[in-house]
DNA sequence: GAGTTTGAAACT
DNA sequence: CAGTTTCAAACTC
């Protein structure tokens, strides 16, 4: 937005890092912390000089939000710092085998990670550390740990320790960025020379120079850059990494710090040190999520008692947690699917990947570039939401309302799960992130299977299920990493400068197109990335394991045409793909990327196999749902395979064709498409209804829904994100994982009605539409109506329009959210009181929600990360993903359609039900998404209003981005009308009308 | 393992 | 939105 162009955005950012880095993501900065926000600025600017302290100590909340930055960025840069060094070790190494050094490190991070998960988080970050034993990436994690344990600890305690902390961080991080940029310089140089610091450098400096002067798209450069990447990458990148880094990283790992101080400030790290031990790896993986979760759960267990108590610190550490969680989610796929992505050395050196990723496709591809830089704007965005949320938290007891959600989660969790406190604290962040607090206790055990599915994935299904775990877990962290990094870019600028060239220059995802001309290039390189990959290229693209492998050579694993991809998986060992961007590493580039996609295609990540609830199904009869209910969502095409082939995309998946099947000839083993069709006629009326958004759910489960789904449902959407959006729907309504997901959000509500458990379907018929056109909405340039949101208005409006949900939903919400201030974060203090909690949720939520990942990716990063980021879609697939998951592979990743239909949850039992796909009608707004207002149904209702956050950064106001839309609900049965705000996500920050 | 076939994804 | 190209998997040999 502000750029006109990526390159100058960069540029800047790469200059301003240093100092300026505010300027660069002025907006980000500015919004956040326009009033405070001066502080975040401070801690982008004062990064270079100061970082640190400046934040923090302003106010606690806020500068627990500053504060995590710059303590992520201090993480990130001593993180980075260390890596660095390590990774110059390496590199120098690297240079002799690059291979090893990279190896080195994944291994260390495996050990970290490793540790970690033995350890509770806390405990075992910063036992990691010293565990950790292996250099660099002990190192690197334990300074993040210690860091984190203290920082987590000050910023539980209060923001002081993190000031102090931040000193640190700042101090580092300016140095460290003006190192970088210095060496991004060097970098390029080096670059020719074949070394690779572009990534870091490109995406900082370079990619800023490069914008100057000329374009470092050149693929030449790109593949250089992936070279670089791989091997000398770290070393070089370092430096500069770690500016950029610092952001990402900083944000990261301060939540992770967060985490871990939570942890530590809570009792409970002990116990979930005691259970992640115990689990085995992929377990072990969840455990580090649970352990976080635990964390957050502690920390939200403050606030239970004071909930709010908790502090933004604690909302952040919960943040954090979720992150981490998510990220452990990832990792925990990851490590499922891939011991690789967590071994990836280069990944999580590089915890700044993510940026390198980002440059480098820039690089690469002049749209890769732009479209990096469009994510990276959008994550700046979402990072802005989620620095808001932070600060919310933190500042306001406000915060509370997660924690308790946390702590409801919590405890479900707890008894649903076994595991030791720490693990089901882990298990409820992961439940969180996946999305069903309803779920939970199932959830949990889902989400154990899931893990156990993800690793052994080998049906399409349960591929797509976990993906969308993965996916939902990489949006959080995504969306948490974009936050970070929007964060860190803002404030910093230095840091975020990879992200914030990208995101500023925010080049439309358009452009993003092009890559693929250029990639292949880069693929020679690529095939450095991973000699590994290679040995599975070998034949099979399934694992030993089960697990899919891509043996993508020219698309950088960043197109759907990519298995893992498209199964918001990072690519891990087993992949052969050459030049592969698909890693935790690349975690901007790869979330930019996948929102591009969804801008695009909303549902363009969403499982492909559905099951469609009709009525029956929904009802009782979900168990007689015949199998035939599950289908390919958008059917096959299937012209000589006679579906009798894995060509075809429903027989692989183990399902019949449908009617929305154009195959000829169709002989699907698993079910003809025409006799499909037979079937559907008759339920097809209960899916007219459904689709129409009637009374299908509400019959049987609407009653509680209904209750429910009018606080679920505007908690599931703040819950939802953005991206979910066209997976999310289903999966939102039935699945547990949103709530999850959205449960920070909704946990309030939940914890505040039991019903809320039942999940919240709420958005569950819009989902599917919903999300679309909150994709849509997502192109934020698109959207027109700016409104000036004020973060603060928003939480508060959004609150209020909570309440007012419940009983009455009334327009005024609707200009409350207008009011939204998403920079007001300054003003968050205002917030911070009433509403904090909710915005916060929703900022964490809403697009941003993601961000978890990044803090708390740096440390984890490497692990979580399997997971892409997917966004959302696990947080969906969370729930019902994960019921399908446990039991049989076989679930997958039906989600019920786009309908609401969402019962598919109820596929069993449990509750069932609870899903819910309330009662209420989601009536789209011209799926145009954003733009178009008042749409459908009653006029008087405006849905499809948009609202754009703006911020005020150094007396500049800013467009944030599309914030949210409205989104007209029509209770099936009263027919009563609400108008929603939802944000990009899909997920519903406040309801604003009823009529 | 190379080469062909296939249909989705991407692109125009 | 249709047509074409690109892509990587599935399949064949
Ligand atoms: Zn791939
Ligand atoms: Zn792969
Ligand atoms: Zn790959
Ligand atoms: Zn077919
Ligand atoms: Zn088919
Ligand atoms: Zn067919």
């Amino acid at each position: 937005m502000l750029m006109g162009s990526p390159q100058s955005a960069e540029t800047k950012t790469t200059t301003t890092s240093d100092s300026l880095s505010v300027q660069e993501s002025p907006c980000l900065f500015s919004d956040l912390s326009p009033i405070k926000p001066v502080k975040a600025a401070h801690v982008a600017q004062g990064f270079p000089g100061f970082n640190s302290p400046p934040l923090v100590f302003t106010s606690s909340r806020i500068s627990s939000n500053s504060e995590t930055f710059l303590l992520k960025r201090p993480q990130d840069l001593l993180s980075s710092k260390e890596e660095i060094s390590c990774n110059d070790d390496k590199e120098k190494k690297s240079a002799d085998d690059p291979g090893e050094s990279k190896k080195s490190v994944t291994q260390l991070c495996r050990v970290f990670i490793t540790d970690a998960h033995k350890d509770a988080e806390i405990k075992k970050y910063a036992q990691a550390q010293p565990c950790s034993s292996s250099g660099c990436v002990d190192e690197y994690f334990a300074d993040p740990v210690e860091l984190d344990t203290v920082h987590s600890a000050d910023s539980a305690n209060a923001s002081l320790n993190q000031s102090s902390i931040l000193p640190e961080s700042s101090a580092t991080g300016l140095p460290a960025s003006k190192n970088t940029i210095k060496f991004d310089d060097k970098n390029d140089m080096g670059k020719a020379a074949g070394t690779e610091v572009k990534a870091p450098l490109i995406l900082s400096k370079q990619a800023q120079e490069d914008l100057h002067g000329k374009p470092a798209f050149d693929v030449k450069s790109l593949n250089s850059e992936e070279q670089q990447r791989d091997g000398q990458w770290p070393t070089d990148v370092c430096p500069t990494i770690e500016s950029d880094l610092s952001v990402d990283h900083a944000f990261q790992r301060q939540q992770y710090e967060d985490a871990s101080s939570q942890n530590a400030g809570g009792g409970q790290q002990g116990g979930c040190d005691s259970t992640p031990q115990s689990l085995s790896k992929p377990s072990q993986i969840v455990q580090m999520c649970e352990d976080h979760g635990e964390n957050l759960a502690t920390i939200p267990c403050r606030p239970v008692g004071n909930l709010i108590l908790c502090d933004p610190e604690a909302s952040e550490n919960q943040r954090g947690l979720r992150r981490r969680c998510l990220q452990f989610e990832e990792a925990l796929l990851n490590t499922n699917e891939n011991s690789a992505g967590f071994l990836d050395p280069t990944n999580e050196v590089t915890t700044s990947r993510s940026p390198a990723t980002v440059a480098e496709l820039k690089s690469l591809e002049s749209s890769h570039a732009d479209l990096i830089a469009a994510s990276s704007r959008r994550q700046v965005i979402q990072s802005r939401t989620n620095l808001y949320p932070p600060q919310y938290s933190g500042n306001s007891p406000l915060s509370i309302s997660k924690p308790s959600s946390i702590g409801l989660h919590l405890n479900s969790i707890v008894n649903a799960v076994p595991v030791t406190c720490g693990a089901t604290a882990r298990l409820k962040l992961a439940e969180d992130y996946m999305g069903v607090q309803g779920m939970k206790s199932a959830s949990v055990m889902n989400f154990h299977s899931l893990e156990k599915t993800k690793s052994c994935l080998i049906s399409s299904n349960v591929v797509e299920k976990i993906a969308f775990i993965a996916e939902d877990a990489r949006y959080k962290i995504k969306s948490s990493i974009a936050a970070s990094s929007a964060l860190c870019e803002s404030p910093h600028t230095t840091e975020p400068s990879n992200l914030l060239k990208p995101i500023e220059y925010d080049t439309t995802p358009h452009d993003k197109r092009k890559l693929n001309s250029e990639e292949v290039d880069s693929n020679e390189e690529y095939s450095q990335v991973s000699p590994k990959k290679k040995r599975k290229k070998t034949s099979s693209t399934i694992d030993g394991d089960g697990c899919k492998r891509c043996n993508c050579k020219k698309t950088k694993c960043l197109k759907l045409y990519c298995d893992c991809f498209a199964a918001g998986l990072y690519c891990a060992e087993p992949c052969a793909c050459q030049g592969c961007f698909n890693k935790p590493e690349y975690e901007d580039t790869v979330l930019e990327i996948r929102q591009q996609i969804e801008s695009r295609n909303p549902l363009a990540f969403a499982p492909k196999i559905v099951q469609h609830v009709t009525e029956f199904n929904n009802r009782e009869d979900r168990n007689q749902v015949p199998p035939s209910s599950v289908r390919h969502k958008r059917g096959c095409n299937c012209k000589k395979s006679m579906c009798l082939k894995k060509y075809c995309e429903c027989y692989q998946a183990n399902v019949g064709c449908s009617s929305g099947c154009r195959c000829d000839g169709c002989k699907n083993v698993y079910g003809k498409k025409e006799e499909y069709v037979a079937t559907e006629l008759g339920v097809t009326k209960e899916m007219v209804r459904e689709r129409a958004g009637e009374e299908k759910f509400e019959g049987i489960y609407n009653e509680k829904l209904e209750m429910v789904a009018t606080e679920e449902d505007f908690l599931q959407a703040e819950l939802y994100d953005l991206h979910f959006t066209p997976l999310t729907p289903s999966f939102q309504c039935s699945s547990h994982g949103r709530a999850e997901q959205k449960s920070q959000l909704l946990s309030r509500r939940y914890l505040q009605s039991p019903e809320s458990d039942l999940t919240i379907l709420s958005s569950c018929a819009n989902n599917t539409k919903a999300p679309e056109t909150l994709n849509s909405s997502d192109m934020l340039p698109q959207s027109k109506e700016s409104l000036n949101v004020g973060s603060y208005d928003w939480q508060l409006d959004y609150n209020n329009m909570e309440v007012m949900d419940q009983f009455s939903p009334k327009g005024d919400a609707v200009a409350n959210i207008c009011h939204l201030t998403p920079l007001s974060d300054p003003p968050l203090t205002a917030m911070a009181s009433s509403s904090s909690s909710k915005m916060r949720e929703w900022k964490n939520t809403s697009p941003v929600q993601l961000s978890p990942g990044t803090g708390y990716v740096s440390s984890s990063g490497s692990l979580c990360w399997r997971s892409s980021p997917i966004t959302p879609m696990s947080r969906f697939g969370g729930t019902k993903s994960l019921q399908g998951l446990n039991p049989n592979s076989g679930f997958c990743d039906i989600l019920e359609e786009d309908t609401p239909e969402i019962l598919k949850d109820c596929a069993t039992p449990r509750n069932s039900v609870k899903i819910s796909c309330p009662n209420w009608k989601r009536v789209s707004p011209p799926k145009r998404h954003s733009r178009e207002l008042g749409s459908s149904s009653s006029g008087d209702l405006k849905s499809g209003r948009k609202f754009i956050l703006q911020g005020i950064m150094m007396g500049k106001s800013c467009e944030l981005g599309l914030v949210a839309i409205d989104i007209l609900y029509v209770h099936r049965r009263t027919m009563r009308k609400v108008l929603w705000v939802e944000n990009l996500s899909g997920m519903q920050l406040g309801r604003c009308l009823e009529n």
